[in-house]
DNA sequence: ATAACATGCTACATAATATGTAGCAATAGG
DNA sequence: CCTATTGCTACATATTATGTAGCATGTTAT
């Protein structure tokens, strides 16, 4: 019953001191929590949306999620389904820059596979 | 022996279309990848030095991590140990206001916690 | 040279997490 | 009432992480 959610102050894993960052970092570094923030980012998402747009991701993990992001009020259910908070949003302007980011990081890692220089 | 690093244009743990934002995030989305940037931002360090900064994670997933992250580029060795590419600092960049931010989260949920209104 | 560290790991057993499939209870519409 | 959809839970299996021990290599310090 008790999923043992991420919260600062409190030791998670890999954090013993519970300092804010690394429980955040904790928190985040589950999988398909970036993920599914990123996907609530522009609307309100149902259970079944985001299960979708993530790819088939399991119900239980899905849940399991969603369970830890609004303990951490960073994810917030409505008649809409399930959506971000302020907290939230304010967390998605971080992210953001990060799809464009990817890509080109993409692009690098690609052109440095095909050219595997020494300099 | 071949442990799936996670890269962009192939299947990873919760993408099979490998869209490089879903590789990151699963790239990041492991335990102590986050960390690991974090500690790094500033100085090189040592693999002991990581260890000892993170809490005294296991070798094992130290190591496992570390290689994931040369490989994607966005850590590489040196003789100073380890340290973060361009890439890495670039992405850095984008992590550092979650330390302040992460406090005042932090103080949110303290607060919620002590006086749970329902506005 | 040699004993005494420290460093960067690997091995391995155990514990915690994630995946994937099935399916159920609760609503909504026809 | 029948059918469909939604938000889950159960459960077996697979993948990941933890924690401890310790080894090979390199570096002082004697």
């Amino acid at each position: 019953m008790s999923e043992k959610i991420p919260a600062p102050g409190q030791p998670v894993r890999g954090s013993k001191t519970g300092k804010p960052i690394m429980v955040l970092f904790d928190l985040l570094g589950r999988s398909w929590a970036l993920g599914i923030v990123w996907q609530l980012s522009d609307k309100p998402m149902t259970f079944r949306q985001i299960q979708t747009a993530c790819e088939q991701m399991s119900p239980t993990i899905l849940n399991r999620r969603l369970k830890e992001l609004v303990a951490s009020a960073i994810v917030e259910r409505s008649d809409q389904g399930y959506q971000l908070t302020d907290k939230g949003t304010e967390l998605f302007t971080f992210l953001k820059p990060l799809g464009p980011w990817s890509k080109k990081w993409a692009e690098q890692l690609s052109n440095d596979k095909d050219n595997p220089d020494k300099s």
